[in-house]
DNA sequence: GCAAGGATTGAACCACCATTCAATCCTTCG
DNA sequence: CGAAGGATTGAATGGTGGTTCAATCCTTGC
């Protein structure tokens, strides 16, 4: 029994970001999600008490899995570099294979409630940028800077650099490459 | 008869940006509008035909104003890393000065069809600085690079940076001058 | 001065959807 | 097996706010 509840939980965050994926936080009414999870419309608030509260959720799970994958990626490098190589490379990547998720979790217009998560989601980022860079000039790899500073403005830089493409619907390995330069050259990476 | 009606529209125009300045998209309703433009509600609706097609035309008004505000200031100076500088410098102070304002024209949710004319917005700024980019490296100034991607970027990090500091409601000197810094990184200006 | 035609008004309308809740269905435990 | 209690249902509710429109008011041209 508890488990069956759990299982609908799971099912009605899964049916969320399903429809996001394909239809984008517009086409995530409460009912369309409960229909695809398969309950009715008002089980959905057995497990959330408002849609803003769900979709913070489905926010925070989407953007971790994201968050990790970068992490992960970045992780098996071992200069600064290579780690905002490999940042810049998996992000693209993955958001550009599911470019209608990507562009939900970097910029549609949301609930306000939910915006706020989005902003946990690009400080994870920036975080975890901020530490390679942290790192870099700790170690004499990258000049003096405001790693912070360096780490959110990247985070700006990629997502705006990958919404236009999302958009649009294309961006070959060509954009990556040159995002990576640009990188390079933010961070102060010598030639 | 003519004038009073442009004028009408004006007012009309003004009074939405006053408000968006003051409370933001949010507190934008039509009638809040209508009423402080001192007309009525209906009035509203001869001069535009929807609510997202007035705001389109406020936010472009609006955009144009900063866009024009930067390029002025750029125009003064000769060199890409200058011209940046002065991009930045203007960019921040003013929003800085009107930081309802500038959250609401960066990134405040709004319905879908306005957020189209932001997109307009980043991209007159990216166009801007595109060409300050492509003639720093023509001239031999800045190394060789995809001028539209630095540029597309760099209006992403400018963005992401000044969003936090708005909503916390400060950022020093010390802050602009770290995204200089970051900028003339970015572009390979050589130190 | 006076119709005619357009501008203005603002209260009423309506669509949309999140949210609720009384009725119903299961699961569970004595 | 059979009640008790919680889970589930989905149609009804309600609030919001954009949009309309019949009535009224001005302006304009004769």
């Amino acid at each position: 029994m508890k488990a069956r509840l759990t299982a609908s939980r799971e099912r009605i965050i899964a049916a969320a970001l399903a429809i996001m994926a394909a239809h984008g936080y517009a086409g995530c009414s409460v009912a369309a999600v409960a229909e695809r999870a398969g309950v009715a419309t008002g089980s959905v608030y057995r497990h959330f008490p408002t849609k803003a509260n769900l979709f913070a959720e489905v926010f925070r799970t989407a953007s971790q899995r994201e968050v990790d994958a970068v992490a992960r990626a970045a992780a098996l490098e071992t200069s600064a570099a290579k780690q905002m190589a490999a940042v810049v490379e998996t992000f693209s990547r993955r958001a550009l294979q599911s470019p209608r998720l990507a562009y939900a979790l970097l910029a549609e217009p949301v609930d306000p409630a939910v915006d706020a998560e989005r902003l946990v989601f690009r400080r994870a980022y920036a975080e975890l940028i901020a530490g390679y860079v942290a790192a870099g000039v700790a170690s004499g790899e990258l000049p003096s800077q405001d790693a912070e500073l360096t780490a959110t403005a990247l985070v700006g830089a990629l997502a705006e650099a990958m919404v236009g493409p999302l958009a649009a619907g294309v961006a070959g390995p060509e954009t990556i490459s040159a995002l990576i330069a640009f990188n390079h050259r933010a961070l102060g990476v010598s030639p």
